[in-house]
This record gives C-alpha cells, sequence and structure tokens, in this order.
RNA sequence: GGGCCAUUAGCUCAGAUGGCAGAGCACCUGACUUUUAAUCAGGGAGUCCGGCGUUCGAAUCGCCGAUGGCCCA
C-alpha cells in the first residue's frame, strides 16, 4: 500500500502511467468513475459473431472484453476487443456516435476493458466487425500492456505476473487449458472405472507417504506442530481398510526441496488405490490413463516432447532394475551378494555411492545415474529393492524385492506404483529400519506412524496403488520444457 | 550447492576500445471517414537491478549482493 501511493507520487507526469491516471482522475470529475459499474450484460462473445456471421450481420450485439489495439484514423477508429472466445474487431465513426461519444472512444486506451453495443457488418476489406452505437468503460487499465508484436520475455516477469504473460502470450493460455483438460480425462477415467474421489489431510503430525523433507507449521489452538503432507498415500490406504475399494485423490503435495525445471515445491499428483489389485493392475491403469490423456488432448499416442518423438501407445515393456542397470551399466547385482561389495564394485566404475547406502540403495543409485537418461520411450522399471521401497509388497519367493514399479517417459519417472504392504508386523520392522536411516542422518527417511500400522492390523484387502505426477505429464503433453510453464503461480522468491 | 549468462523507457532490444542515455513499438499533440503491426509530422518519457570501489569521468572496469534463465551436482 504504502510502496504503491510512492510510486504513484514518484511518476513522471509524461509518463504513460501518469496519462492514464490523469484520464481516470478526469472521468471521476466527470462523475464516470469505471470502478464504480459492478456488471455488464453482453449478448455475444467474439468468436460466436465470427462463427455465426451469416445470421448476425446486420443485427444488433452487445460484447464485453479487453480493448487490444486502436486505431484512430480521424473521424472514424477502428480497435479490436478480446474476450475469453477470442477477438474481434469493433469500427467507431462520427455517423454513428455524437462527438462525445466518439471523443470518449478515442480516449480508450489499449488495455481498458469495456462493453460495446453495435451492429455486425463486414468492412471493405472482409473483416468481420462491430459497428459501434455505444460503449461504456467498464475497467480503466492503468498500466500499459507488452509490446503486441513482441509479448512478453523476460521470464522473471512472466511468471511474478502470470495475469500479463496470459494477456501478452496467447500459447499460455493454451497450456492451461490443456492441463485442465487432462485433469479432467483422468477425473472421467477414474470415475467411470468406479473409483471414487476423496480428500484426504493436507495438514498432519506425521509426513509420510513417501521419502521427501516436509515444510513444517504450527498450529496456534492446539499448540502443535503440523507439517503439510508430501503424499496422501497413508490416508488412501486407511480408506481402503475402512471399506472403499477403489478411492482417488487428485490435489496438491508439498516437498521441501530445490527448485528446478522438474520440481517445484508444491506440485499436484493423482493417487488412486484399488482393493484385490496387484502392482500389474495399476500398471494397466498407468498407461491408459498417460496414453489416453495423450489422445485426448493431441489427438495421438504418437507425440513429439523437445523435439523428440515417443509413442505411448500401450502396453509399454517392462524390465526388471536388475536387467536395466545390467544393460546400461555392464553391473550384474544379482551376483553381487553385500552392500559392502555393491558399493566398492559400483565406485570402482565410477559412480558415487554413499558411504553408509545398502544393497537396494547402491543399486538404485547405479539405476539413477546410468539407466534413466537412457529411458526415452515409456518404459515400465519393475521390481525395487526393498530397501528403498518401505511400503510396497515384497515379491513372492523374491523378499529382496518388491512388486513396485514406476514408468519412464523422456528419461523421467512419470509414476510411482506397487502391491501394498498390508503386512503389519512387515510394515513395522520397514517403518524401524527408516527411522534408523534417519537417525544415521538421511533426512528424508519415512518416519514410523504407529496409526497406520494399527489400520493395517485392522486389515488391508490385497491393494495396488498408483501415483502419477500431474504437472510432469502436463509437461510431457504440451512440449513444455520447465515444470514453471506449466504451474500458473510457480513458487518464485521475492525480488526483495 | 557449483559454473555460465541476463537485468538499460510500459514492452522488445542496441549501446567495441570508459567520454552528452538510444531505437522500434506503446504514449502525447496535430492531420486523416473502412483500417489491419494504418500512415505522415512534431513531442514527452530513464533508480541503466542494488551497494561499494577504481577513475578527471562508469550503463560500460573491479568487488559484494538481489532476482531470473541455462548447465552440472
Amino acid at each position: 500500500m504504502r510502496r504503491l501511493k510512492m510510486a504513484e507520487e514518484t511518476f513522471d507526469p509524461g509518463s504513460e502511467l501518469a496519462v492514464r491516471r490523469r484520464k481516470l482522475q478526469e472521468l471521476k470529475r466527470r462523475g464516470e468513475d469505471p470502478f464504480k459499474i459492478d456488471r455488464f450484460d453482453f449478448t455475444h462473445r467474439a468468436a460466436q459473431i465470427q462463427a455465426e456471421f451469416d445470421n448476425l450481420e446486420g443485427q444488433p450485439v452487445v460484447i464485453a472484453g479487453r480493448l487490444m489495439s486502436k486505431r484512430t484514423h480521424g473521424k472514424v477508429s477502428f480497435a479490436h476487443v478480446r474476450d475469453s472466445s477470442g477477438e474481434i474487431q469493433i469500427y467507431a465513426s462520427v455517423n454513428d456516435l455524437d462527438e462525445e461519444q466518439y471523443e470518449r472512444f478515442k480516449d480508450l486506451d489499449v488495455g481498458d476493458i469495456i462493453g460495446v453495443n453495435g451492429q455486425v457488418f463486414k468492412t471493405r476489406r472482409g473483416e468481420i466487425t462491430v459497428k459501434i452505437t455505444s460503449h461504456t468503460l467498464l475497467a480503466k487499465a492503468l498500466r500499459p500492456l507488452p509490446a503486441k508484436w513482441h509479448g512478453l520475455k523476460d521470464m522473471d516477469l512472466r511468471y511474478r505476473r502470470r495475469y500479463v504473460d496470459l494477456i501478452a502470450n496467447p500459447e499460455v493460455r493454451q497450456v492451461f487449458v490443456t492441463r485442465s483438460r487432462i485433469i479432467q480425462f483422468m477425473r472421467d477415467y477414474l470415475t467411470k472405472e468406479g473409483f471414487l474421489e476423496v480428500e484426504t489431510p493436507m495438514l498432519s503430525p506425521i509426513a509420510g507417504g513417501a521419502n521427501a523433507r516436509p515444510f513444517v507449521t504450527y498450529h496456534n489452538a492446539l499448540d502443535m506442530q503440523l507439517y503439510l503432507r508430501i503424499a496422501p498415500e497413508l490416508y488412501l490406504k486407511r480408506l481402503i481398510v475402512g471399506g472403499f475399494e477403489k478411492v482417488f485423490e487428485i490435489n496438491r503435495n508439498f516437498r521441501n526441496e530445490g527448485i528446478s525445471t522438474k520440481h517445484n515445491p508444491e506440485y499436484t499428483a493423482m493417487e488412486c488405490y484399488q482393493a484385490f489389485a496387484n502392482a500389474d493392475d495399476v500398471m494397466r491403469i498407468t498407461e491408459e490413463i498417460i496414453s489416453g490423456a495423450a489422445e485426448k488432448v493431441t489427438g495421438s499416442m504418437e507425440i513429439t516432447y523437445q523435439g523428440v518423438e515417443l509413442d505411448l501407445t500401450p502396453p509399454w515393456p517392462r524390465v526388471t532394475m536388475l536387467d536395466a542397470v545390467k544393460k546400461y551399466s555392464g553391473i550384474d547385482f544379482s551376483t553381487i551378494k553385500t552392500a559392502e561389495e555393491a558399493r566398492r564394485v559400483a565406485q570402482q566404475q565410477g559412480f558415487d555411492i554413499p558411504d553408509r547406502a545398502g544393497w537396494g540403495q547402491v543399486l538404485a543409485e547405479v539405476f539413477d545415474a546410468a539407466v534413466e537418461p537412457n529411458l526415452i520411450q515409456p518404459v515400465f522399471i519393475v521390481d525395487y529393492p526393498v530397501d528403498i521401497s518401505p511400503l510396497s509388497k515384497r515379491k513372492p519367493g523374491d523378499p529382496e524385492f518388491t512388486a513396485r514399479f514406476e514408468p519412464f517417459i523422456f528419461g523421467r519417472e512419470m509414476a510411482n506404483g506397487f502391491s501394498e504392504l498390508n503386512d503389519p508386523t512387515d510394515q513395522r520392522e520397514r517403518f524401524e529400519e527408516q527411522v534408523r536411516q534417519k537417525e544415521a542422518g538421511d533426512d528424508e527417511a519415512h518416519p514410523l506412524d504407529e496409526d497406520y500400522i494399527l489400520a493395517l492390523e485392522y486389515g488391508l484387502p490385497p491393494t495396488g496403488g498408483l501415483g502419477i505426477g500431474i504437472d510432469r505429464l502436463v509437461m510431457l503433453l504440451t512440449d513444455s520444457a520447465s515444470i514453471k510453464d506449466v504451474i500458473l503461480f510457480p513458487t518464485m522468491k521475492p525480488k526483495d
């Protein structure tokens, strides 16, 4: 407030901002304060007039939107008005307006929000246009829009002032329309499959369901520390215990980690759980949702991302983590029995391995470094080691591995799913191992959640679970290079 | 966390070697009765990201810092 006031005082009298403020003052002085108008009835949208010109020619219409350009030619003027449907040209002439109305039209600035009554016609050059019979200023734009032909390019400004970005760069708008359609597709798919959409806590005394550092907050009345959730997983499985057999949630997770082109501290995930199903079942759901969403929004399961052609047509190949690591690193972990040997072999090959890493962690580190970047076309990596999968069910007959999978596309992890661990005794042991990891210094280790074990003791049916990162999926399907391009208001550091 | 790059008018950008702060669009004034990034003439507009330093003199060179982008971990 104070900053704004100071800014107003220091406007140069010749600047465009000062000119627009003076125009507003003049309107107020004449008792025509546009900000006192509280509604406006329009009859048509721009795109509708374009599409239905044959029926509308010569007919009266009322439109409303933002003035995007203005060309005055003495006694006639042209301009374009944009609404959410598109743009349409308007035409003002002294033949149709009294002098005062015409002067007021010429006083409008690009960016102003206006309402227009007029008649539809086509100009000599063939552009469908509304001939103004009267117009109303509905909101004054006190700041000029970015130059029309260069748009707004400064990335910092585009993210901080997304509203300007959306006005200046129409393709940005399309990304977020597509984002909405992807989420809608997912919701429709799951609902049709009989899943119930639910909401579980964002604030929780224990941040579980994933290995990540949480945000900490505080509840005054309860006098207790709470965490923003890092995943809804443990709550959703409690609902399966409670008798819902298919549930899903599309909502925000919060992870207290760095920001990159692939990471935003708050991001959106879909998680779904299906009772009496296993990892194979949810793998099918995964490929159907991702390929189906692609077809829905791009018209094809074959897409181009950052210049690379990707074929998302299911089914996707399944490759075990052991085989993938052997193929790309040459290390055959099936012949390596101890963590010590695993660390030694991996370090000899030049991999950066933490000294306390267990056998499975070493395998995962090598996988991340040597395999992931090669997984361009969609593939399910399956059979994750148990020590990095504390919530997954062990493979029958192979207890060091779990029935867990992650699909990779363009070298990126797109989802995570598994047969859910429902043995409360094993779950307690897994949690206790995580607690040891935490005590050894791993601040991303999973906390022990006693209530979740209690829930398992009441009986969780065999269940398949899945989480899909919505932002990364939207990036893939809108060919966006950065996660910031698919989040309307990405997390930004304050300027000062 | 490390490296590189960027930050100059409302927007997009130019400003070798240190020497009056620039252009296009936008804006203001005037002309112009079907324009299409309208045109023509004239005009106004700056915390050169911030701070400190070097220098007779810094947008430019040095150091520190801020924000963003890209690459790496």
